[in-house]
DNA sequence: TATTGTTATACTCTATAACTATA
DNA sequence: TATAGTTATAGAGTATAACAATA
């Protein structure tokens, strides 16, 4: 039991934290872990078609259908033509929705703030630093890793 | 946008893809991310009654029903009578799940020294007091709201 | 009377495949 | 022929409530 180990550890457990802390929120609303993260997508980068939602989500079309039809329900989105493409649905947040978002982001950045004091101020620079550093090593592991996967579907192709 | 909002942001950026690494390391068996948890669960404090699952998992016990039915199938674990209480089931890894666990627990090993090894060793002990704070204050955070959550219910009752 | 696990029921998230309308 | 979205179908995770067996 190194205390290498404790680190990655600690990450896991702010994360599942972070989970809890999230979902808490939506008590008694329609909202879920899946739609709020819609929604969330929504109001970063602003009306978008659900293909296009598909995409940033990285889900399937069908996913975004059934997301989509609980939120419109709902009253959080409304769904609208696409000004040149008639095959298209334009998903936008109603106004109520923008604002509820607005809230969201700045309670996101207040607990952010909180969390970052609890922090002892000669070890945040170092702490940004190594989540950074982490961040950036599992992306490269789980690249070289679908590589290698595509490699070997290739060959058993 | 300030660097506090980033640290925070980088956190959850870790964790999801820390997700995404653990469920492709399953594909193709019929191993879940639940399932797996479970699994986890019992590797760490040995063979437990489903009720005892239950709480250390923090779900409802139809839940662990329907996981042990899919890992009793799959070979994973093992049903047996309690010794003294005809009520309760003992859950137990077979022996080749145990093999499993092992190194599952190896990898995770391996994975947490290779994260580390990309932060900068001079940032290592405070990223670990940095997170440690953290996971600190999002407790205290959490345990907070759920008094105060129970106070309403009082309340309200 | 309380506890352990299961059956019954229901909702959400998710995927693939087939299909419709449009490009 | 390709693309955007929906319907059909299916599996997984999860919860509550009712119930059986046992404590």
């Amino acid at each position: 039991m190194t205390p290498e180990i404790t680190v990655l550890d600690r990450l896991l457990e702010v994360s599942e934290l972070f989970q809890k802390d999230m979902a808490r929120a939506f008590d008694g609303t329609p909202l879920t872990p899946s739609r709020t993260r819609l929604l969330w997508e929504l109001a970063a980068t602003g009306p978008s078609t659900q293909h296009a939602l598909a995409s940033r989500l990285e889900v399937s079309p069908r996913n975004i259908t059934g997301l989509v039809d609980a939120l419109e329900a709902g009253g959080y989105v409304t769904r609208s033509p696409h000004p040149s493409d008639r095959r298209a649905i334009i998903v936008s947040l109603t106004v109520s929705a923008q604002g509820m978002m607005h809230d969201m982001q700045r309670e996101h950045a207040e607990l952010s703030a909180e969390l970052l004091g609890a922090v002892a101020p000669a070890d945040r620079a170092a702490l940004l630093r190594g989540v950074e550093a982490i961040s950036g090593r599992l992306r490269e592991l789980i690249a070289a890793d679908a590589e290698r996967q595509a490699r070997n579907q290739a060959v058993g192709e």
